[in-house]
DNA sequence: AAGTGGTCTAGACCACGTG
DNA sequence: ACGTGGTCTAGACCACTTT
């Protein structure tokens, strides 16, 4: 219960937040460089990575690349279980939307997607893989197989928008019922270096499996977020 | 997109986790001491404890306190939209569920909580704080802020079973719609010292905020579960 | 009492991002 | 080319847990 050694790297947390806050710095502003922080609070490098650690899984601040480290915006809120495309919430919220497809392909079921879908293995498949930023911060990477039986020809239409939209105006599809995960995870090879972060860095899986509405498999989205990123939000029952 | 550089630490995680794998420790079995560890795999207690952490990150090992580090168990899956109580949905998987009451108090509604749930500021509250064991490891601590106008003498009974029960059974109180928040935070203070972990360990809250049949306020709880405790997972649609 | 993990120092070299 | 963050060494002391 007592806590009679309060490490110094907590001290340093907190006199650190205490400069950032007396120096106004706003969302995505940059930190002064470790060594010149390390400086002015008398410690070490290690000393001082250790309290931006601690601030980092606070999320407070964030860290890009090798370029330095930066205050977190606000966290987005996200509804799973709405049919709103990222551009319209992210919009409504105030911000700035972005999407960027790093690659579309038509390619064949895996054994894991088989288990999930329900389709056979080897059977075609479309594979989107996507980065959506906010305010020009790259939030999360998401990865959409998508059944070519109800939508041929998807990956000629442009996939920078939102897929829902398309399926719902331009195949009427639209999904009957929906399996959701979500958990905490470390961001790890593809999905950390298309983010700009380092492997094992902390982030939020969400994966959004949709049904249609002959109870065929419409859909699967495999979402890897920023930890600091997102605050889930979602209203259960009163369905009038 | 080249990895000329294979940092030592992500080879030393590749070995010790083809080590323990060999070994077949399994659940919350514990690993030989970090210095014993940086012999094994020539190196220093710095580098090895960064490779630990990064097994730490990934969910498949933990430690607890300074007593060590453990094989993490399996996740245990959980639908915040069930009424279904801890106990219950824990046993089903197969697993041992333990709750213990820290502490349960009659309070006075503190402004955010006023804010939350539309009581008055000062009005009464109940304010019960447990902590959550599966197979006796403590998993998460949970705050229940309850309306006491609807459950009088509440804090009379047992809180070491599911509150959901007791307001079912005992005064026929069921939520009508609920508001539920998700997203990953830092565990510290009070939540972090009953968990056992250090300030900054990576944790996800869950907030969950009920209304009655009435509309009114029923209960508001605040859960902070342990980063790789638990896989979410929730059915949207199909309702019949 | 012994051993553990938690913290901290004072250096060093490297790969990478930015000018 | 320079400065940055990322990594790594070889120690040390302390608070705490366990024996």
């Amino acid at each position: 219960m007592s806590r009679f050694d309060y490490p110094v790297y907590l001290q340093l947390r907190d006199q650190l937040w205490s400069w950032i806050e007396a120096e106004k710095l706003s969302s995505q502003q940059r930190l002064p460089s470790e060594r010149e922080l390390s400086e002015r609070f008398h410690t070490t490098r290690v000393t001082i990575r250790q309290a931006l650690s601690q601030l980092e899984a606070e999320g407070l601040i964030f860290r890009s690349n090798r370029r330095g480290w930066y205050i977190t915006p606000e966290r987005l809120r996200y509804d799973p279980s709405r049919d709103v495309g990222f551009n319209r919430y992210v919009t409504e919220q105030g911000f700035k939307p972005r999407t960027e497809t790093l690659f579309k392909q038509l390619t064949e079921v895996s054994p894991w997607l088989s288990e999930a879908s329900g389709l056979e293995v080897g059977a075609p498949v479309y594979h989107v893989f996507r980065r959506r930023y906010v305010d020009e911060r790259g939030l999360l990477v998401e990865h959409n197989y998508i059944n070519p039986a109800h939508c041929p020809g998807l990956l000629g239409e442009s996939t920078d928008l939102s897929i829902w939209q398309m399926l719902r105006d331009k195949y009427d599809l639209r999904p009957e019922h929906r399996d959701i995960e979500i958990y905490p995870l470390a961001l790890k090879g593809l999905e950390a270096d298309s983010l700009s972060v380092n492997p094992g860095a902390a982030g939020l899986y969400i994966q959004r499996l949709s049904f249609d509405q002959r109870g065929e498999f419409l859909e699967l989205d495999r979402e890897y977020w920023l930890h600091d990123a997102l605050k889930i939000s979602v209203r259960i029952g009163d369905r009038h």
